[in-house]
DNA sequence: CTACCTGATGTGACTGAGTTACATCACGTA
DNA sequence: TACGTGATGTAACTCAGTCACATCAGGTAG
């Protein structure tokens, strides 16, 4: 593994943070980050497929947490149960050092649209991926959608939240606290709408 | 306006359609397309941010037409019915020449990320405005999110299948199916649930 | 201790996206 | 006919991302 500087990807993802901050994203060269992490332009794109994704290494592992949190449920639960293991699964691995990595992205991505787009994508393959896993448990397709979706915006809008505030509780509290609010939501909806059509 | 070749715009359209459909996304250059065109790779910057957008061109109509729609909408009436006044407002502008360009977009669409990821922006910004309208509407801004998800999940996937098909009925009919659907799936959904939590 | 083997890195040249300053040209108008 | 305006062309430039090739650090076998 580690032969020469260990955490290449790391160490980039640092350098790309600090440059990023300080002179904005689109101000910044590929090889300014590379060198500011002791490495190459060449050696930066062996890491990672291209500038933006530096910011957002590790998002395959919330796949597989979505993934295994709604396998692991028993048998017999509703389906928003399913929903909230998947969810809560996705916020076990964010500590304090996940919080200032996602202040500094949230400043960042605020000011840039190529950002926002990258991390749209992102966040659409996770949901893709909870989607999946709750269509095997679930036999309708279309309510495994809307819940993958809610549960997702859950976890995002509950993150903002955990990553702006400094003394909330730990970031599963808070999306647990916000998906509870859209499941209240999403029942006064069809109260509202007893006979929807003919 | 048009005093030299008229145009331009959907000009450039087409040749990248015919282009990328031909030898594909990626091994398609920006001038190629402009020369097919009969411009130049400056005059295509010009009228467009990037390559992508010339494919899509033409979606800020989209988000007009369902800020609109909702607006419209008697004052007494069921979320539901904000909603579906919404989503039906964005299949007025889709004819035959429509389907054709959606059929080739599609395919281009399943091969390419980079396009992908375009497309979702696209995407997600059309269903940012539809929420801000259901949301000046709807007291509840999580119950605005969630419908705005599900109508503009309605509204692609329908559009998805007309473009697939060649007989089917008006796009706004498939979509109408659509959404009812999925108001059924989520009326199921809370019944489901009938104590969500203590 | 030496000779390899392997994987991570560096070098330099290259393509293509997107930008910019400046020139040009088509058309309408005075 | 001269002038103004807006759309286009030209050419040079920066930077993202790729690629072929050289190098170098460390482990392993003899």
């Amino acid at each position: 593994m580690g032969r020469w500087e260990p955490d290449a990807r790391g160490r980039l993802l640092r350098a790309a943070l600090e440059l990023f901050s300080a002179r904005g994203y689109e101000a910044t060269t590929a090889a300014q980050i590379a060198e500011h992490a002791g490495l190459t332009k060449t050696t930066l794109f062996r890491h990672f497929a291209d500038k933006r994704e530096i910011l957002f290494q590790g998002q395959e592992l919330l796949i597989t947490l979505a993934t295994d949190g709604v396998a692991g449920v028993c048998p017999d639960s509703t389906p928003f149960d399913l929903l909230r293991a998947g969810v809560l699964s996705l916020c076990t691995p964010h500590g304090t050092e996940q919080r200032e990595i996602g202040r500094q992205l949230d400043a960042l991505l605020s000011s840039s649209p190529e950002l926002q787009e990258r991390a749209l994508f992102k966040r659409s393959t996770i949901t893709a991926a909870l989607r999946e896993a709750l269509t095997t448990r679930l036999d309708d397709p279309r309510q495994a959608g809307v819940l993958a979706d809610v549960g997702i915006r859950a976890y995002y809008e509950g993150f903002d939240s955990w990553v702006r505030s400094s003394d909330d509780g730990p970031l599963a509290d808070v999306v647990n606290r916000e998906l509870q609010a859209y499941e209240a939501s999403l029942i006064t909806l069809s109260d509202a709408q007893p006979a929807p059509f003919a």
